[in-house]
DNA sequence: ATCTGACTCTTGAACGATCAAATTCTGGTC
DNA sequence: GACCAGAATTTGATCGTTCAAGAGTCAGAT
């Protein structure tokens, strides 16, 4: 199998170099005859770019980079490898491929964009988990390299495209669920405040609350299942229902207060699995619209002004069953 | 920041391009003098290699390539998931970038291939979930593509390295620890025959059964939550323990039949949150000796027989607790 | 018949690295 | 001090593509 040039399609079809490269690049310049010729011999040749050389010519790679993180395998890393599936997916549709990469801390990540840069030319980057305080935005913006978010930015100014999820919706829908359903004293079992997801999702549950006119009586904010368990177990045994920061704290929830209706965040498979009633994000639908953001900045047709998008999760209900 | 390049770096030390290059890849061709001399450029200069021009030269990229399974959130993707990490950790140790992509399925799988190849140069392969009949394993060795299996070749000759987890060992420990605690008649949920990994996780139970010299009572071959669930329902009432050859599997027998102890296979974050007591791969252990194997094949340093491993998964015990 | 300008296509150079071959250095020997 | 082998370094070509600029063609205007 010879290896196939752009020389070897040009010669085929009879034409210069420069004639094939306008075919695939910008094939309106080339009279509708030519261009026909050259794609029959692009395609009976099977040739295909060589990204190495083009990416040396041009400066582009084609290439976003993602970080995975290290060892996420507990019940909520699950989220970012379900966007990471939906954005490779993204990608491959708008004509990129997705280069991972993992850091121990926003430094070692910064460290970490600039070698990517530098040696491999990305194109762009995805960044999730931000924070306040986020050293990473602020690097990226002052290099002018095209970047995205997934999570907004927390206390920085907007001066980047993202995409969220509204975490105060999810736990407002959840809250008037259970509201509907009769409930009148509804819990919150939460993360220590400071966090910003965990304080929207608070929020959401804590209006709701108040524009019904119901009392915020229980609050707990821990982490993990045993630790949710244990505050649970300590709610006034008035409470009838449970609002949860994730599917781990539901889980503490149902084993402390069986007799509580009990709704979790994320809808992970472990909610899935035991029947749970959880708040599911639009992860898919998240990373479209993060890619399509990052082609927008990537092809230079982006707005003036950043985009920014809250999306709505949905809260997907389970008849609750014996356990 | 003006562009650095090996030009930039020659003129700083004194010496041509191609010395930069040899103290780069083959160091020990220059004098330890000049060595030292450039080396210092490099790092003042903050140089880096452009992988593109590199690329373009040499035709390796430094890139591997893995398939992420397009939506797979199931309870079990999150195995993959694991291994995804542990494999991009143990690439960017050995200086290589893991690069993802999606196929619907073989055919499509091995037109990616094809396009990575031709395009991108990719260096090498790490296939996962490989099965009887695969199309890609010979398709790669056809043509002398690197590539490293993560599963044993199911029926297929032996002629590629691969790793995978000794699925029979893993059932006969959980059986081996029901029988240990004083259960006699233990019954296996399984997957329908004719998947390897599932034939082989019903291998360990069942010798393991026998040696003992105990009757193989109960056996049943289904998939999901609620099919497992049903057919535990269905097992001789004097059953008292269960091995199962998934999470799910056991969610399910667990919930039929809450009088019998249970174990699950992957140690997915379901059996973690529900205190499950489950098998569990090393997943991070398999994905570094993967690794191991495709370096080895990359710098030509490979044995000449291709290497086989096969890795023992361990017990996780979970003390039972209320449900 | 010549010119103009739009359209189409071609040519040579360049991106930044490595390969292959040529050249210069070094130290030891006679 | 000339000579030589081996070590150290340099030079020119090259990978496959795109950029920038140049060249050819043709219809319509002068």
């Amino acid at each position: 199998m010879e290896k196939v040039t752009i020389a070897t399609v040009a010669e085929r079809a009879g034409v210069s170099r420069q004639t094939v490269s306008n075919v695939i690049n910008t094939p309106e310049v080339v009279r509708a005859e030519t261009r026909e010729r050259v794609r029959e011999a692009i395609t009976s040749l099977g040739y295909r770019v060589n990204q190495a050389a083009r990416q040396m010519r041009t400066g582009r790679s084609r290439l976003i980079a993602v970080r995975i993180e290290p060892g996420s395998d507990g019940i909520n890393g699950s989220v970012l490898d379900r966007f990471l599936h939906g954005l490779t997916d993204a990608a491959t549709l708008a004509g990129y491929r997705v280069m991972l990469y993992t850091a121990a801390d926003d430094d070692h990540e910064i460290a970490t964009y600039d070698d990517l840069l530098t040696a491999h030319d990305l194109d762009g980057f995805v960044l999730t988990s931000t924070h306040h305080g986020d050293p990473r935005t602020s690097w990226l913006a002052a290099r002018d390299v095209p970047f995205v978010t997934f999570g907004r930015p927390w206390g920085a100014p907007d001066t980047h495209s993202w995409v969220d999820v509204d975490n105060a919706a999810g736990t407002a829908a959840a809250t008037r669920h259970l509201i509907e359903a009769g409930h009148r004293r509804i819990g919150f079992l939460g993360w220590p405040a400071g966090s910003g997801v965990g304080d929207s999702r608070r929020t959401g549950w804590e209006s709701t609350m108040t524009d019904a006119g119901l009392t915020l009586s229980a609050v707990a904010a821990v982490d993990g299942v045993d630790a949710g368990a244990d505050a649970a177990a300590r709610f006034d045994s008035a409470i009838t229902a449970v609002v949860c920061a994730s599917d781990s704290l539901a889980l503490g929830a149902l084993r402390a207060r069986p007799d509580c209706a009990v709704i979790g965040f994320d809808d992970t498979a472990v909610a899935a699995a035991i029947g749970l009633t959880s708040v599911s994000q639009p992860l898919t639908e998240a990373a479209a619209r993060c890619m399509d953001m990052l082609t927008e900045l990537l092809d230079g047709r982006a707005p003036a002004t950043p985009t920014q998008l809250l999306l709505p999760p949905s809260l997907v209900v389970r008849p609750p069953r014996r356990r």
